[in-house]
DNA sequence: ACAAAAGTGTTCAGTTTACACCCATGG
DNA sequence: CCATGGGTGTAAACTGAACACTTTTGT
């Protein structure tokens, strides 16, 4: 498995083909400060200042899916995250170097479990918040775009949220979180009732600790609840 | 541009890479048949009396949407016809000659207006009902499901179904093309209520000529008008 | 006159939205 | 006793579904 994304391997693969084909995470990260995306310093001094996704070749022997995983495990430290495919970009002149096609991804993962370095081959790597992105090397402001509008379409149709919240959780908690990465307003019965009767979230009958206020009741959500109501033709919705 | 596909042609693109990148292509014929799906002889022995999608080599210098726009004008005649990419797949075992990784695109198209030929390469080519689907080669039965379902999605969120139908229609005609594309039902004052209610209908003050009952009065869709909505963050939806 | 499809309203149930106050706890 | 967030109900508006008869035309 390739460790390194420098220019001179970059060529290297590229040599070796007369179309090379990577894949591209964009990385949410969710915690206290909000919805922050992952991004590396680009490598390219045509694109010196500009930022890039995360991205490696496709290896010949490897799944998409799998490279996919093998980038977020690459920078993030984590396995078994969450990662969804979004669309493929195949402009010709998409890359400077030559002919790459890309599969862009997206990942959500919790801020307080990624595990990454600072800098990786000397350029470094930092979160940005989704209002705040900097300039995008490539067309990987193209691709942000469309994995932002993915992901919370998936959000709102898929029960993804509770992977960012600890395995209890207050309904609080729960709203913030769809507040903060689809970024609107909810109203508070409008939706604790909504999601009360999706009969899917049970209470754990544990409440806060340690709060200076009254302490909320916890909830978990009940996944394979949601399985047998899926079989029987249940959409989830937000 | 690549003009064949024969076992000989995909060896030699296979062989100038470590990994090939293909389009597939699902052609939806809309016609008073109903909806049928285009498919070609496979031409691996492997897969002798199974059908394929219709599908091509991405070529060195060749945007990926480019590609399909190609095989579909090949196999259909048809250019500046509308085409959504789905999905990539990328599985290492998906080819048995070597890596292949293929986009799936789909197209929506009249079937009075198909100009293609019988045969490629020697390998007939065939309208399939969507219900008698036969033996597909390679995964292409899976790639041709997550096709179906994506075209069923957007036909309800974008107004694609009007490409479908003459300049000018009866409401029924839409309603029809509505219940047998989404193999569904509607009431018809339902139907077109709703569909009135959206304001992009208009009354081209024609009627049909000809038929053996009362006449319908024909419509237009008015794009333009659909396209200021749009900007006003309308959502179209049946 | 008959056959065939066009055209047209109303009712009911369920869902979504808007909105404000008291409660429990820790400090 | 104060500050903080937790928790709760109701009314109005809107949306989606069900449902049947009259009209116009050609033969």
């Amino acid at each position: 498995m390739p460790e390194n994304n420098t220019i001179e391997s970059t060529r290297k693969t590229m040599q070796a083909n007369q179309l090379s084909l990577s894949v591209d995470c964009v990385i949410f990260g969710y915690g206290e400060e909000g919805l922050r995306i992952l991004l590396l310093e680009c490598s390219l001094p045509q694109y010196g200042g500009q930022w890039s996704l995360l991205g490696d070749f496709v290896q010949p022997d490897e799944d998409i899916d799998s490279a996919a995983h093998r980038v977020l495990h690459r920078y993030t430290g984590l396995n078994n995250v969450y990662l969804e495919q979004v669309m493929t970009f195949g402009h010709p002149d998409r890359h400077p170097l030559g002919r790459v096609v890309t599969t862009a991804y997206y990942s959500l993962i919790k801020r307080d479990e990624y595990n990454g370095r600072k800098a990786y081959d000397g350029f470094a790597v930092k979160w940005f918040p989704v209002h705040e992105v900097p300039q995008m090397a490539f067309d990987h402001m193209v691709i942000l775009d469309s994995c932002v509008g993915k992901m919370r379409e998936s959000l709102r149709e898929h029960p993804i949220g509770f992977q960012l919240l600890p395995k209890q959780f207050t309904l609080t908690q729960l709203q913030t979180l769809y507040e903060v990465v689809l970024d609107i307003n909810l109203d508070k019965r409008n939706f604790r009732r909504k999601l009360m009767s999706l009969n899917m979230l049970v209470p754990t009958g544990d409440i806060q600790k340690d709060v200076a206020h009254r302490p909320a009741g916890l909830y978990r959500f009940d996944y394979d609840e949601y399985q047998r109501k899926l079989s029987r033709g249940f959409r989830f919705e937000i």
